[in-house]
DNA sequence: TTGTACGCGTTATCAC
DNA sequence: GTGATAACGCGTACAA
């Protein structure tokens, strides 16, 4: 282990030529000799020189280091994106640096006002909560990648899931196998994906030429305890039902639970279906049946679709679409 | 929103006064006359003025960010610390940088070389890998926060948890409800955390006077799959036991799984206790009876400890003890 | 109390 | 191709 902060120009002396010199064949920016590229790299070597991206951010504009606005950095649902994103980042030669909105506006606009002071290189915002137009506007500064929206602007780039299409295979799985009186537990009614969730339930049922029964659509809040009392809400108003959908793999917990203790059977007496895959999914009782988000690999999308539009080039906006993982927690309908 | 970087300088033209009376005043560095002061705040605001930490850290040293190091960006046993972290840091004007070691000695003195180079003012290790010598190296170039070990050094602050007593708590749980045959699912044999929870376990047994049984000893790997399999051997091998304690919460809800999938009900035929209380222990189902581990309190801790060595001061090192929550995983054994 | 001058480690712009 | 030289934005001795 190096032990002291060596320095460009140490090495720059070591090995006989300019600091600049040093420079450009660090950063590729022009041709140099063979002998000099040698001396340096030998010097680099023995010295263990490790550039020092402070000093380089504040000559080259450049950090080096990308923000990160998440919503909750303990999120059981973004955790993998975040894991996708560090490592294509890192790979890369860049840092991500990670802050939590806490699914407010304005403390994701403050979250931002810090990692721009702190001159980020670009911005990934996961499922944010500020508008296009502020989106928009802050595109025109610096790269900047959202996920969870679709939104076409210079300098930016918008990966988006098809959670219509996702909700659509989900009920239909459900209406497969015979259910027709199927609860909807939805999530945040604010979040754009949740009326998408709820739009493909419902056209899933238009089309198998099905009747929704608007005593059965409930809302929650994306988390268990709201997945919870919807169903004990259902269960109160002595709704019938055979199958739930949860806008949500947490939401699709706390249903689960609440059955449970109401003594219903999952999936004898009601089949439950969830929504994300989280990694607890497989492992619930009974392991859950869900739709797929492919969150690592949007995390790696994302990442790469930032390197991307730093680099100039045209990023790669593809990303797996929806899937249906069908575990344990359906079955076919017994009564209807 | 202000638009486009204002400088230090421009803010001491602005303010009629010289670029290190700003700076004095900015970090409080000496006294300043207070109608200067005054003109140097006024400035600072009409002009929107934000200092830079790149030409910061260049020119002081401290660059006010600190590097974390995690094991794994996703986990759900140290989201909620690393929010924590955070949360306290972030209130203190400091970013934190976090990576993941992925449970690696080699990759964890990757990062954290990275984060050094990236001249990070202190380092928080959550249960790293790295030898307590590489960690006292460590303290003696920058602030070390470490958790999951107890170890003194100059610079370095560790907090423990007390793991040993958390298990016993638990085993004694089990113990109390008229348990005897009670397997054992230990950890990643390589974490202490482990060998110190398999401790409590037998302490507890020692302390009643009862023997363990070796053959229900088992070891998993601190994930879902291997408290899976780990009942799974015990079932295939014909062993009788009435309880369960996983040691950690992942562990537990792969040994759910194994147990239901083989027709034993929780709690009735098998009393299931885990360790580290993740959020959805209590949306397991049955919902898991555990030992809390205060993990965003770690977090806030770890941050707050970091603080005051960074401030010269004595960080407070007390961490809340272990405590049992009994939920509905556990019951009284029927046959012993 | 306040200002001047220099340095932090790199990159960028010139000349050569 | 290569080397001076000047920024980059701020902290801090040192002097006043």
């Amino acid at each position: 282990m190096a032990s002291r902060t060596v320095t460009l120009e140490q090495v720059a002396r070591h090995a006989g030529v300019s600091p600049s010199t040093v420079s450009r064949i660090l950063n590729g920016t022009a041709v140099v000799s063979d002998d000099k590229k040698q001396a340096v790299e030998d010097a680099i070597r023995t010295l263990g020189f490790v550039p020092n991206p402070v000093a380089r951010g504040l000559a080259g504009g450049r950090t080096l280091s990308i923000g990160v606005v998440t919503q909750a950095i303990d999120s059981p649902f973004y955790g993998a994106a975040l894991r996708g994103i560090e490592d294509t980042l890192g790979a890369a030669g860049y840092s991500p640096l990670f802050v939590s909105g806490h699914w407010n506006a304005d403390e994701e606009a403050r979250c931002i006002d810090v990692l721009r002071a702190r001159r980020v290189d670009g911005l990934i915002v996961l499922t944010g909560r500020l508008s296009d137009a502020a989106l928009r506007a802050l595109a025109r500064q610096l790269p900047v990648v959202v996920t969870g929206r679709s939104l076409k602007a210079p300098g930016l780039l918008s990966l988006d899931f098809d959670n219509a299409l996702g909700a659509r295979i989900a009920t239909e799985h459900l209406l497969g196998l015979g259910h027709r009186s199927i609860a909807f537990i939805g999530g945040d009614p604010l979040h754009p994906d949740s009326r998408e969730r709820e739009a493909g339930f419902r056209a899933a049922f238009t089309d198998a030429g099905v009747t929704v029964d608007p005593m059965l659509m409930t809302v929650g809040d994306y988390q268990e305890a709201g997945g919870r009392q919807a169903i004990e809400r259902l269960l109160d108003a002595r709704r019938r039902f055979s199958a739930v959908f949860a806008a949500n793999d947490q939401m699709a917990f706390g249903a689960a639970l609440a059955l449970h203790r109401r003594g219903l059977r999952v999936p004898q007496d009601v089949s439950l279906v969830g929504f994300d895959d989280l990694a607890s999914a497989s492992y619930s009782i009974p392991p859950l049946t869900t739709v797929h988000q492919p969150v690592m690999d949007l995390g790696r999308a994302a990442a790469a679709g930032m390197l991307a539009l730093l680099a100039g080039s045209k990023p790669d906006t593809a990303l797996p679409p929806p899937q249906l993982v069908v575990r344990e927690s359906t079955a076919s309908a017994v009564g209807g």
